[in-house]
RNA sequence: GGCGGCGUAGCUCAGUUGGUCAGAGCAUGCGGUUCAUACCCGCAGUGUCGGUGGUUCGAAUCCACCCGCCGCUACCA
């Protein structure tokens, strides 16, 4: 299906960011997978090329150059650059960086639209709906919740406009198809899954552009409407190798070998994405991988209340390695992930510090000791099984790699880490050497640096300043460590006569208290976002008068029966009574909350005056208020008693 | 409600097509060692492999049902 089985280079993406904040640790996570893919790449000789990028034609982001006061390009060129930096301090090398306000990009988009237009895959509508900034997408009437966001809660946009529409409901069979006949196309499986269910369940066509927008990249045949952002967003894929302004490098590179992207955004890469690009006839990339979040101390990740890491303080605070090991070898990839000071620092210590760190300290330690710091020349065949373990370690590393096990290979390595450590103890050099058993003592002393030359290469993907610093006090050229590739692995390429040269741990032990107690580089603290005496107060969002809020009727009620709706799982069916002598029923999405036999009595504030609605075939006469706060949802109610029907105000 | 998945040592998780599959890492306890970053090495565990039935000579591994959790989805006025 115009896959190709495997081609010369590596084509690897990550989701584009909004700059409408400053980049978190969650960001951090995918950026860093993604570089370790593609540095694995480059170890075996592949040609490789990663592209990222900002996605700045969101409302969200215009919003925040307007609270900064600053026009959107220029707010939009100053995160770029925040980004950028936050990338390199992280040692992810990107080949490119592609904003979608850059010209090349806004071109690619308007050649894709065109092109989709031309082959008459794009039509005239009309839009009735809703639209949530937040999200950038358009939600359908089903979707609302109480007027808001099923995601973000918060107010909707009411929209009605004539617009464009991509007739994604006649692909659906077509990528259906394509995603049961490549099990790799969607990655991990359960993603698959999902994505299968919903292709099964029907796609409707979607709009594609939007009215009444100066942001945004306008449609080639009708200036006035820009293109929808998730759109313009991703064909930053193919803007980015150059479609539309660089054919031979399109041709080059495309398609793409990885998305990779949060499982959030899973249905736009493996529904709208592979749709467009068969309406346009290009080829479909060969794995969209969605990989899990990353939790904060076990919380969701959330910049309001300040649960979140910034990457480039913890970067700057334990190391670049040390948060890189830590997000990549602690979660297996595609799982969700937790980020913990605790288990970090257990993490740290046991795996760099105490086996890696300090197989480097006592393998040049015991060098210097013996053999005045000078690799020996080891007798022949005296590998003592080392050649063969680092094969299979090798083989190991691959073979995670290769199946986007991202977190096998430092165990692999680990592995083969741990041998080593076992294999001085039982060898006991300084034994060797009181004993004046010079050729066992020099085979050992060979085996032990050689396995750390071998650890340093097989490290180079996770790791950016470890590997240069055993090489260097192996003695050997630091820069050497990109260059070997993967004949690096190969056991035996320590040449005798290197001088090693001792050098500090190259992992300082941790105390895992002082970490646990580090919310400089734990807490929410994001040093580039300081905001100035300059910094215009956040926009409250539209209010409404005094006379809208009034045309509000909340009163009290007290529940008088309460049954779970048959066949749905979070409704309830609630009898109350206003005081009024008039049973009122309402329908309501608690039955996760609240058990019904606990709701009998109680009293709770209702909104009296809503249009009555018919719920899963019941009819409800109002709704219940309640907060909510993450999954918890708490019914509001007068702190006591007071008369049914008494209002609230 | 539909679809998908998960529930295995204190913790995080491996366990291919049923027969050394009851495991690894971390944590814990005891012992050893000194080249090394209070490191490293050895030993020791504990587990009713969510529950109940069933298929089988034999199931963590297959089937049924049940309990709990998660994801997508529907309902959530």
């Amino acid at each position: 299906m115009g896959v190709p089985e495997q081609r010369e280079d590596f084509y690897v993406t990550v989701a584009i960011d909004y700059p409408n904040g400053d980049p978190h640790v969650g960001h951090a996570y995918e950026k860093v997978a993604a570089d370790a893919l593609v540095r694995f790449q480059r170890l075996r000789g592949r040609p490789t090329f990663y592209l990222m990028g900002n996605d700045e034609h969101s409302q969200n982001v215009l919003r925040a150059a307007k609270q900064r006061g600053q026009d959107p390009e220029g707010y939009c060129a100053d995160m770029a650059g925040v980004f950028r930096e936050a990338w390199d301090v992280l040692g992810v090398g990107y080949d490119r960086f592609m904003r979608t306000n850059d010209p090349r990009h806004i071109a690619a988009v308007q050649r894709l639209v065109q092109e989709l237009h031309d082959r008459g895959h794009v039509y005239a509508g009309t839009y009735h709906g809703w639209y949530c900034v937040s999200c950038e997408a358009f939600i359908t009437d089903k979707e609302v919740n109480d007027g808001l966001c099923p995601v973000h809660h918060r107010p909707l946009e009411r929209v009605e406009e004539a617009n464009w529409f991509f007739r994604l409901s006649s692909f659906r069979d077509a990528v259906l198809e394509h995603v049961r006949r490549h099990p790799d196309f969607i990655q991990p499986e359960a993603r698959r899954h999902e994505v299968e269910s919903l292709l099964r369940s029907g796609l409707e066509d979607v709009s594609i552009s939007r009215a009444k927008t100066e942001w945004g990249v306008p449609l080639p045949w009708d200036p006035d409407q820009v293109v929808y952002v998730w759109f313009d967003a991703l064909t930053t894929y193919l803007s980015g190798v150059g479609y539309g302004w660089d054919e031979a490098a399109f041709r080059r590179h495309w398609p793409a070998d990885v998305h990779l992207i949060g499982k959030d955004i899973t249905r736009f890469h493996c529904v709208i994405w592979p749709a467009m690009l068969l309406a346009a006839g290009l080829p479909l990339p060969r794995t969209v991988y969605g990989h899990g979040f990353l939790n904060v101390r076990g919380e969701k990740l959330s910049k309001t209340t300040g649960n979140t890491v910034d990457p480039v303080a913890f970067a700057r605070r334990y190391g670049v390695d040390a948060i890189r090991y830590y997000l990549l070898a602690e979660t297996p990839f595609g799982q969700d992930g937790n980020f913990a000071p605790e288990s970090f620092a257990k993490r740290y210590n046991s795996d760099l510090a105490n086996d890696l760190g300090n197989l480097l300290s006592r393998g040049v330690a015991m060098l210097e000791r013996f053999r005045e710091g000078i690799v020996p020349q080891p007798p022949a065949d005296s590998d003592d099984g080392f050649r063969e373990a680092a094969a299979t370690t090798r083989d190991q590393l691959a073979g995670a790699m290769e199946g986007l096990r991202l977190h096998e290979g430092p165990a692999a390595l680990l592995s083969l880490c741990a041998r080593a450590n076992r294999y001085v103890d039982r060898q006991a050099p300084w034994e060797l050497a009181r004993r004046g058993e010079s050729e066992r003592l020099d085979a050992v002393l060979y085996n032990v640096a050689e396995v750390l030359r071998i650890l340093a290469v097989g490290m180079s993907p996770f790791l950016v300043q470890a590997p240069e610093e055993i090489f260097r006090q192996l003695g050997l050229d630091p820069g050497a460590v990109r260059d070997v590739g993967w004949a690096g692995m190969e056991w035996g390429g320590l040449g005798p006569g290197t001088r090693v040269c001792r050098g500090a741990p190259l992992f300082g032990r941790l105390d895992p208290e002082a970490v646990a107690q580090d919310a400089g580089s734990f807490g929410g603290h994001t040093p580039t976002a300081v905001p100035s005496a300059s910094t215009p107060a956040p926009d409250p969002g539209p209010t409404i008068s005094l006379e809208e809020f009034r045309r509000t009727e909340l009163r009290v009620a007290t529940i008088q029966a309460a049954e779970r709706v048959a066949g749905a799982d979070r409704l309830l069916r609630l009898q109350l009574t206003l005081g009024d002598g008039t049973p009122r029923q309402i329908v309501s999405g608690i039955a996760a909350h609240y058990r019904p036999e606990d709701l009998v009595g109680r009293q709770v504030v209702v909104v009296a005056n809503l249009e009555p609605a018919t719920i899963r075939g019941v009819r409800s006469e109002g709704m219940l208020l309640a907060a909510k706060s993450g999954k918890d949802l708490r019914l509001l109610g007068p702190d006591g008693p007071v008369e049914p029907g008494a209002e609230v105000r």
